[in-house]
DNA sequence: CCCATAATCACCCGAAAGGATGACGACAAA
DNA sequence: TTTGTCGTCATCCTTTCGGGTGATTATGGG
């Protein structure tokens, strides 16, 4: 900021005495004040002017906008199923269960019996500290096993 | 901005003038034609500046940032309740089971009996059409009765 | 080839959930 | 005041869930 200041300052200085010159030796006419005084206030006008737009030219006003993303990507989070050895069939039904199918309608989507089906979730709920399969869906959505 | 300009000119004008005046009536000194230069100059500096901070005033850069918020907020959707008939008891016993919880649990939660849970859930699922708790948190979910 | 793991299935039993129905009091709207 | 909705509670009964135990079959890694 200083040295704009500095600049503008010499830019002056060099002017007057320019114009001084000038004056003495190629300007000597009737209107010459009146042409001084045009002269040096065109310039500092511009000068001014650029000095303006320097001095506001980085003040950015950031807008920040939140969007919300409509369709948050979801990715199973494999870390958490390896920590918790729940295997890909075991996570698979925990799917279905969150989907609101009864073990009977899993068991038929999948093409296995119903007991299968049973012994899966239950070692799932064991794996997911569940008691009910409501409770599984929860903690598996807060653990990022099922979208 | 045409305004400005005129303003701007008519400025000039006046300050011409005005040191005109001056020039020939309290200022008749030695240096009177620095003094005059110097006057000149720094009206027409401030003038620049205003000028210039006026023309990049509303160039504000807008930018957008897209932030993923963590907890979208959830907002009941009433309409759909009316449209379903549910009552603000159901749809808390909903949001409830959607936690894991067993009708034994809702109802000492809610310091009533489990009977009264077992109605109200019952009739929050014919109301959804759902045949199971777990669809009931599915469909719940979709309609964005719960979050 | 053998072993560990995953997936499959069965049976039993108790607990939880769900369906149907009836009832009662509070409270607000007509 | 009557009517309707809401919230409450109960009883009976069926279905579904979940726990426990045991067993068989693939399948892939060492």
């Amino acid at each position: 900021m200083k040295k704009h200041i500095l600049i503008y300052g010499l830019c002056g200085g060099i002017l007057i005495v320019v114009l001084k010159l000038i004056e003495y030796r190629f300007l000597v006419l009737e209107h010459s004040v009146e042409i001084y005084g045009g002269l040096v206030a065109v310039v500092f006008a511009a000068l001014g002017i650029w000095l303006g737009l320097k001095l506001t030219k980085k003040k950015e006003t950031v807008v920040v906008k939140e969007i919300r993303v409509a369709a948050p990507p979801f990715s199973v989070n494999e870390t958490r199923l390896r920590e918790l050895g729940i295997t890909r069939r075991e996570r698979e039904i925990l799917e279905l269960i969150a989907m609101g199918l009864s073990n009977r309608e899993i068991a038929e989507k999948l093409f296995v019996s119903e007991n299968t089906i049973k012994t899966h979730s239950s070692r799932l709920f064991d794996k997911l500290s569940a008691k009910r399969r409501t409770q599984a869906v929860q903690i598996g959505k807060e653990l990022g096993l099922i979208p």
